[in-house]
DNA sequence: GAGTGGTCTAGACCACTCA
DNA sequence: GAGTGGTCTAGACCACTCA
C-alpha cells in the first residue's frame, strides 16, 4: 500500500483547482450561480486561459461545475433535476422516473455510535439527526431509507423544514444548510425484508430487498451523510454504466 | 426526446478519435501494444499534437487507451489485472479480491430467443454460446452466472478453450477471439434464490441474492455479451462510486 | 541522452447565447 | 455585436522511462 500523501510536484492547473475549490467551499460562488469567466479567472490568478480551462474541466468532470457554451460556467446545484437524478440510481423497469414522493416517518436527534462516528469522522456520542422516510416512484412506494447527518451541520433541521423541501434531501442540504453533496460511495447487497421494512413497503417478511449503503461527501471529500436504503426491486432496478 | 443522430458540426479532434477507433477495431493496434506517439499521429493526420492529445485523452478516459508518461500510450487490455477488476464490482466486505476461481458448469450452443436477439442486435434463432459457471472469491463460492454470446463471433469456443483461460472471460474474448469488451450496462435487483442457484451457492431456496444483468459492448457500442450473475452478498458487496 | 507523455503559454478563430 | 466557452495551432519546457 502506498501512502496517500500528495506528491511533491503539483502542476499549476492543480493548484488553480485547489484555489477554485476553496472559493466554492467558502460559499463565494453559490450553487446555481455562474463563476467568473475563464479570461477573468486567468487574470486573477496570473496564468493563461488554457491553465484555467484545465482546472475547470476537471471540476466539470467531477460534476462540481457545469459548463454551458456561450453562457458561462456554473456551480452545480441539486436544485437542478439532472444533478438530482445522478444520485438516484433506481428507476422503474419500464420507463423513467416521472414523479417522486417522500413520506417522512421519523426525524429525531440521536447520538453517534462508534461506527457512524468513524465513518463521519466525528467523535462517538456526538449528536446526529436521523431521518427515516419512504419514497414512492410514479406513485408506487418502493424505497424505505434512513439518513444520518451530524446535527451540528444542520441546525434547525426538523419535520417542518423537511416538509418544505419534499423529497429532495440533497437540494435541502444545499439550499437550507449550505452543505453541497458532491460525491458518494455506495455498497449494494441483497437482504431479506425484516418486519419493519416489510410493513412499510407492503411486502412479506423475508422478501428480497436491494440494500444500498451510502457515504455522501461534500467538498474536500468530507463525509457528511450516511444513508441506508432498502428497495423493492420487483419492478424496479438499480442502473449502472461501466466503462 | 431528441433524435440521437450525430450533429452536423464535429470538431477535428472528434474526427481524429473516430480514425483512432477504426484503427483499434481493425486490429492494427492490439490490446497491450503501444500505439504510435502523439507526434507521429499528428504528422500522419496532419493536425497539431494538441488535437491528437484531445482525441487520445477522451479514449483514455473511456478506458480504451492507457497513457503512461515517459513510455507511450497503450491499447487497454483485459490481460491487465487492473482492467479486469473494473468489470468485477463484487468484493469481500473485509478486504480485496486476492484469488478468483471459476468452475465451468455448462458450455453449449443454443438459439437466440427474441429478447436476447433484440439485445444483441441479431436475428431471432441465430446460434449463441451459453456458458454457466460458478465463481469463488478468495476460495469462497459466491457467484453463479450465465453468459450468452453470438456463436459467430466466437468460433471454436468450447470447454477446453475456457479451461485454458480459467476465470477471465473478457481476457479470453480478447486474446482468443479478438473481441475487446470496452463498456457495459448493468441493472441490479435483489431476488430470491431458486433451487438451482441455491444448490450451486450452498444456500437455502428463497435466500436473497444480488442479481446483476449486464449487456457488454465492444468498439462502436456493439453489444456482444449478455450476462446474468447471481451473487450471495452475505459477506460480499457490489461497490459503486457516484460523482 | 533520446524519446515519451504532461504542462503551460499566447494567440487566432469558431459555435453559441443573449440583449 | 459583445461576451461566453470550445477548438486548434505552434512552440517551449518539464517529468518520466529506459537503454
Amino acid at each position: 500500500m502506498k501512502s496517500s500523501s500528495t506528491p511533491a510536484y503539483q502542476p499549476l492547473y492543480r493548484q488553480i483547482k485547489v484555489l477554485l475549490t476553496e472559493r466554492l467551499e467558502s460559499g463565494e460562488w453559490k450553487p446555481g450561480e455562474p463563476i467568473p469567466s475563464e479570461i477573468d479567472l486567468a487574470q486573477r490568478f496570473s496564468v493563461s486561459q488554457g491553465t484555467v480551462r484545465k482546472a475547470v474541466n476537471e471540476l466539470a468532470h467531477e460534476n462540481v461545475l457545469v459548463r454551458r457554451q456561450g453562457r458561462g460556467t456554473f456551480v452545480a446545484s441539486h436544485a437542478n433535476e439532472h444533478t438530482q437524478l445522478g444520485f438516484l440510481r433506481i428507476s422503474p423497469d419500464d420507463g423513467g422516473v416521472d414523479t417522486l414522493q417522500a413520506d417522512l416517518i421519523e426525524c429525531r436527534r440521536i447520538k453517534a455510535d462508534a461506527s457512524a462516528a468513524r465513518q463521519l469522522e466525528i467523535e462517538t456520542g456526538q449528536p446526529l439527526m436521523r431521518l427515516r422516510r419512504a419514497l414512492a416512484i410514479n406513485g408506487r412506494r418502493v424505497i424505505y431509507e434512513e439518513a444520518r447527518v451530524p446535527a451540528e451541520l444542520f441546525p434547525g433541521l426538523d419535520a417542518f423544514v423537511l416538509e418544505q423541501h419534499r423529497c429532495m434531501l440533497y437540494s435541502m442540504y444545499e439550499s437550507a444548510f449550505s452543505v453541497k453533496i458532491v460525491a458518494a460511495e455506495e455498497r449494494l447487497k441483497a437482504v431479506a425484508a425484516d418486519e419493519e421494512s416489510a410493513t412499510i413497503l407492503g411486502l412479506t417478511v423475508g422478501a428480497p430487498l436491494l440494500m444500498m449503503v451510502r457515504v455522501a461527501y461534500t467538498y474536500g471529500r468530507k463525509p457528511v451523510e450516511l444513508r441506508r436504503s432498502l428497495c423493492n426491486t420487483a419492478a424496479h432496478h438499480y442502473a449502472n454504466d461501466i466503462s
